[in-house]
DNA sequence: ACGAAATTAATATCTATACATTATTGATCA
DNA sequence: TGATCAATAATGTATAGATATTAATTTCGT
């Protein structure tokens, strides 16, 4: 259950040193900006060849996790949506890309204790959170609400972040590698909650988004966003995976 | 507009090796299922050594285009949803995992002259395709409703298709490779035409998704669809390229 | 002190070769 | 015929180099 490489360690040499590196990043023991060793220095580490550590590493690289320069070494790859696969979370780009004003406004911000999250259907047993629920705006007018759970066993230092002008959305984007999402994206009428917090009438046809992001075993976030239908939508677009080479 | 590989051709002998082999996939020319040259005969053809070849294959069948296997050779691997990446068209497998009969009823099936395609507020200039609206049901009450081009200069074997019985999604996934799609993902009012075919209140809201699809430059297929807002929801599930190295 | 030039440290690519692995093909034998 | 076993052809992995490219760092000349 909690077993982190146990996934049958790879048999091939190149494979098991991607999957060492990857369980450090993952692990958050590499954070993203930090200097990675050399080619040389695993080529040490493994007593094997050079080609060999950099076919491991040019791998990581192609799935995003790492970047590398030449002369200025290995880093860990700030985590950007995971190869753009899919352009779902960033409101504000969107909200400003259409050109009005973002605006951000938290409603509440507390700790939760370890309690049983709904979502979906199914009720999901998790540790500590901390929950946000926020609006978001676009030229002061609400287009999307959010509950937020962040899991602080998962991303401690989300206990001490500051989500009062910055959402947590963007936050624990720029701070926490993530291997696998899961969206479930729905079509609802507004309640009497939400109908208030957007402005709109009883039963309006809105965007549901709920969002669950993992590190592997672990659960980071699930946030459950509710978007004006008429105001906004969402689009995805993906193809192959780059490939820089 | 139609130059196939002129995105500055690669400077890299691999890149090149790699971008050219693509290519040919995606022209038509070698086809799901053909078989490719083997890493000998590319050697020889390139002129360079083995090894240099093996990084263009092996990154080629890292992002799923090509399926390589020792002794059997390699070959054109029938588009796999790529990667899997995301998982929202397979609507008959959605509708039996949850344990519901699969129906599926074309309404209409005509050829279309060049027209304009409208797609959001956009207005899309493309040739002949072949149109396709049909509903699909589960336990024979409609979930459902598609509209559909196929764009018969981009997918000419699509003209002589059977779409009575199969769906023209799935048929589409089987036979051509895509490089690129976009979904477009809305909540929206159910409006007379698709109140009725859906047999749910005027007003309703209704999940209504847009997707596009390229190879390459060329559009393949666009559709329409709307789902009943209570009886489904779409879930995306998706993490870091598997990498099989 | 500053800007330009040389050095150097890192990744990127490529080669030639060796051996491993695996599925097909073909040969052998009951 | 049919099962088994050996040969073979393809990819997969790994090595030890060589050279190229890039960007940070240091040195040097003013």
């Amino acid at each position: 259950m909690h077993d982190l490489a146990a996934d049958a360690r790879p048999a091939t040499l190149h494979a098991r040193i991607r999957a060492e590196v990857e369980a450090r990043i993952l692990s958050g023991e590499w954070r993203p900006g930090d200097r990675l060793p050399t080619e040389t220095e695993l080529m040490a580490r493994y007593g094997c060849s050079r080609m060999t550590v950099n076919k491991a590493m040019a791998s990581l690289a192609a799935t995003g996790l790492i970047s590398r320069n030449r002369r200025a070494g290995t880093v860990v790859a700030r985590p950007r949506m995971h190869v753009a696969a899919l352009k779902i979370p960033d409101i504000r780009a969107d909200v400003e890309a259409r050109g009005a004003a973002y605006g951000y406004h938290p409603l509440l911000d507390e700790l939760r204790p370890p309690c049983c999250v709904h979502l979906g259907a199914e009720g999901h047993h998790l540790g500590h959170s901390r929950f946000v629920r926020s609006v978001h705006l676009a030229d002061g007018s609400p287009v999307l609400i959010e509950d937020r759970h962040i899991f602080l066993d998962a991303v401690p230092d989300a206990a001490s972040a500051d989500f009062r002008s910055e959402p947590p959305g963007p936050w624990l984007l720029g701070h926490v590698p993530w291997t696998e999402a899961e969206h479930r994206i729905a079509a609802i009428a507004a309640d009497a909650v939400v109908a208030r917090a957007l402005e709109v009438d009883f039963g309006t046809p809105c965007l549901l988004v709920e969002r669950r992001t993992w590190r592997g075993e672990e659960t980071l976030t699930i946030a459950r966003q509710v978007f004006r239908g008429d105001a906004f939508d969402l689009t995805a677009r993906f193809g192959p995976t780059p490939m820089t080479g």
